[in-house]
RNA sequence: AGCGGGGUGGGGUAGCCAGGAUAUCCCGUCGGGCUCAUAACCCGGAGAUCGGUCGUUCAAAUCGACCCCCCGCUACCA
């Protein structure tokens, strides 16, 4: 019996936990930790919340209210969600906890003693308006390196380059809007640049690693490592244990991974032995793993090895198998930017075992992978249902039917061999696939076992021996039982609760983590009573209709009048307009040298009124106006002529408030549309219309929204009062409007 | 245009790092079987010059070079 020490990233608590941290930091752990159980071994798996931290002060500012609220809202939110998911940590923690602050506390002191941290003063940034020094994140600037005008305060997300305070040019606050100036602050720094050497040979013989997780961290040390600041000027978050040192607190990308080290620590007190947790890291036999998404790698490889180092006699890392991103219509899956499909809403509908199947049978092991609500429905119904299910329920239904319970084995040794053959190789390639952290393909044996069973079943159809001769019929149903018992134990681990039942059902009074893997090795009780079968999973079905032109809520258009029209002091091809959409805004249009001005003077047009404001060639244009544009024409789409300034252009639908960034906005796919009966539009194929596409419209070209590129249904896009948005002139059908 | 990720039968994918004999799986499609099972299961067929060209090699989806196209972020696209 081994120990091992399964540790996870720790989710924010100030959101709830979504489909990305199931597939990049919460499944692969667990089914990790339940395999290790099963084979018997002693495993701590322990994560947390982490409360401290900029995103949460943020959410809370937004509020108004404490940060300590959002911080235990979301932890209660998602310890539920993660219960519901089935994933048993031995603890599931959070930082804001007495215990944490003493753990960090001492490993910050140990630190400063052997001389890893010392104290400097900087240069910080102040807003003398918010009267506060800035986190990084309320810094905005331009990058010096590739000109990106809104890189932060430590680095420029687009090239990746890393600032020192004053590096950044044209610094403003995101809060005010002011520009802060540079301040001295006093903060601690930990002497990361010396652990380069010992990082080096820590790194060494790590050729196990997953390519991605090797690369990063090669990367980063062969850049050479810096000393990093690890307190800050916060209030919210782990104090610095030393006298003098109010209002600035310990910076949580120090603070949070020695969560680990605290929650095995915590547990050990609850357990009721506060000493159990030296056995796991103090052994060095003992393996420690780190699940997360690949944005956390350094953290695990780099720095927080060093603290390790640093504070000496705890075990390292011994593997980081980090995860790509679970995408989502191609963007990555990130509460920040509002893509997001979150748990607590999921689990509401969905059993946690359908969840768990396809974020394993999809889980972005070495590539991004594509989250769908279609391959959900797809998988759950064809392969998880169709194929498990079925096979489950076929032989425990028909065997509970006829015998009632475990009828015995009468025939040959080869008969028997066949099967277990197949059951011994798939289980060694389970556990051979599990134990190094190949999730998908140890499924995938899984699977293809039940499929095995599937063809077994239908070759020796137990349905016609039934009539014919019992003692065989008794014979194959046995070895299908033997089957369908080592699905349950080998799907345990991904599919915990159906597993559970399959074996309930299988007449067992003890359970599978009592044997665990060697359950495999003992035949199923002759004799033993079966309980009455039913389905263990059920077929899911994803709303479509009322989902289809979901996305168009995200457009908030509405009828503009234009006012007045001027030339962009500053560049060719730009308009400048004043429009009257219920309130005035400004619109710049590159609509120059398609429109004269005064033909644009007074015209009615469709804006884009939720839209982020940008900057176009030094001034902001407060929306963006529909056009459709086809072999450089370029024609505005016009509401009719007596829809008032302010209209909706909503086609019956609810627009969402929230303000659509441009790259999402040209996610959406609005086409132009020639009406051609009272339910279809050609956009250069007929698709089905909804919309009011009544006699009168046939021939109209107008414009039409669809859910995707390749939809056979269109929504047509019309004002409140059911007035369709029509082309300002003669255009090809399916020309894109933007 | 800069940075990042990709192009595999009608759609979605595996394989690529460590090159080999009929390129995987799911859906769809065509035909058949079975009737125990959640219209499920099983068998068989059709359908791919693995984006293109050149190269390395006895052997290339896999390695190298160049090109084309797509997607994301960025940008005088709004």
């Amino acid at each position: 019996m081994a120990k091992v020490v399964i540790c996870t990233a720790w989710p924010y608590s100030n959101s709830p936990i979504h489909l990305g941290h199931v597939a990049g930091s919460l499944l692969p752990p667990d089914i990790f930790a339940k395999y290790h159980r099963l084979k018997g071994d002693d495993v701590l798996m322990v994560s947390g919340s982490d409360q401290h931290g900029t995103p949460v002060t943020v959410k809370a500012e937004k509020e108004g209210v404490s940060p300590e609220e959002i911080a235990e809202r979301y932890h209660a939110i998602n310890s539920e969600a993660i219960r519901g998911l089935r994933i048993d940590y031995s603890l599931f923690t959070k930082t804001h906890t007495e215990n944490h602050f003493e753990v960090v506390h001492d490993v910050f002191l140990h630190l400063l003693e052997k001389g890893h941290l010392y104290k400097k003063e900087t240069l910080q940034y102040y807003c003398s308006h918010c009267m506060r020094f800035l986190p990084d994140r309320y810094v905005e600037g331009t990058c010096k390196n590739c000109g990106n005008e809104k890189a932060r305060g430590d680095q420029c997300d687009t090239c990746g380059t890393t600032f020192a305070p004053g590096e950044l040019e044209n610094v403003r606050c995101t809060l005010c809007g002011s520009v802060p100036e540079l301040k001295e602050t006093e903060h601690y720094f930990l002497r990361l640049s010396a652990f380069q050497g010992p990082l080096i040979d820590y790194v060494r013989d790590k050729s196990y690693w997953k390519a991605n997780v090797q690369t990063f961290t090669k990367n980063w040390l062969e850049a050479g490592l810096t000393d990093r600041a690890i307190t800050r000027d916060m209030t919210w978050g782990v104090s610095v244990p030393l006298p003098g040192w109010d209002g600035k607190v310990i910076y949580v990308w120090f603070e949070a991974v020695i969560g680990y080290l605290s929650a095995s620590v915590e547990w050990a007190k609850r357990s009721g032995n506060p000493d159990a947790w030296k056995d796991f890291w103090m052994d060095p036999t003992v393996k420690h793993y780190y699940f997360l998404g690949k944005d956390n790698i350094p953290f695990h490889t780099i720095i927080w090895p060093a603290i390790l180092m640093g504070y000496g006699g705890l075990n390292l890392p011994y593997d980081v198998p980090a995860n790509e991103y679970l995408t989502f219509k191609g963007e990555k899956l990130s509460k920040s930017r509002g893509v997001s499909i979150d748990i607590p809403s999921m689990l509401q509908k969905f059993d946690p075992d359908i969840i768990r199947y396809y974020i394993a049978a999809e889980m972005p092991e070495n590539r991004d992978s594509e989250f769908s609500w279609e391959e959900f429905e797809i998988k759950t119904n064809n392969e998880l249902v169709a194929t498990l299910g079925n096979y489950y329920h076929r032989v425990l239904s028909f065997t509970y039917r006829n015998y009632g319970c475990v009828p015995e084995f009468k025939g040959s040794a080869d008969e028997r061999r066949e099967v277990i053959d197949a059951i011994e190789t798939a289980s060694g390639q389970v556990d051979e696939y599990l134990s190094t952290c190949q999730f998908k393909k140890a499924l995938k044996v899984v699977m293809d076992l039940a499929q095995f069973g599937n063809r077994y079943f239908d070759r020796v159809a137990p349905w016609a021996l039934v009539k014919t001769d019992k003692d065989k019929c008794g014979t194959v149903l046995n070895l299908n039982l033997e089957i369908v018992k080592s699905l349950a134990i080998l799907s345990y681990s991904f599919m915990p609760r159906s597993a559970e039942d399959a074996w309930e059902l299988l007449g067992y009074d003890e359970t599978i983590m009592k044997n665990g893997w060697q359950w495999l090795g003992t035949y199923v009780k002759v004799g033993q009573q079966l309980q009455e079968p039913r389905p263990l999973f059920s077929k899911v079905e994803v709303d479509r209709g009322d989902r289809m032109f979901g996305e168009f809520e995200k457009l908030d258009l509405r009828v503009g009048v234009i006012d007045a029209v001027n030339d962009h002091p500053n560049a060719d091809k730009l308009l400048v307009m004043d429009v009257d959409i219920g309130k005035k805004i400004k619109l710049v249009a590159g609509l120059k040298t398609h429109y004269p001005k005064e033909k644009l003077l007074g015209k009615k047009i469709v804006v884009v009124a939720n839209l982020q404001p940008a900057k176009l060639r030094g001034i902001e244009s407060q929306g963006m106006l529909l056009a459709a544009e086809s072999k450089g024409k370029v024609l505005l789409m016009t509401p009719a002529a007596d829809a008032p300034a302010g209209e909706p252009v909503n086609s019956g639908m609810t627009p969402s408030a929230r303000m659509l960034s441009f790259s999402d906005f040209q996610k959406l796919v609005l086409l132009v549309g020639q009406i051609a009966s009272q339910d279809s539009a050609d956009v250069g194929r007929i698709v089905k219309c909804k919309g009011p596409c009544g006699m009168t419209s046939i021939g109209k070209k107008v414009g039409v929204f669809l859910p995707s590129a390749d939809s056979a249904d269109a929504l047509v896009l019309c004002t409140k009062g059911g007035v369709p948005i029509a082309v300002d002139g003669d255009i090809e059908n399916g020309a894109p409007i933007r």
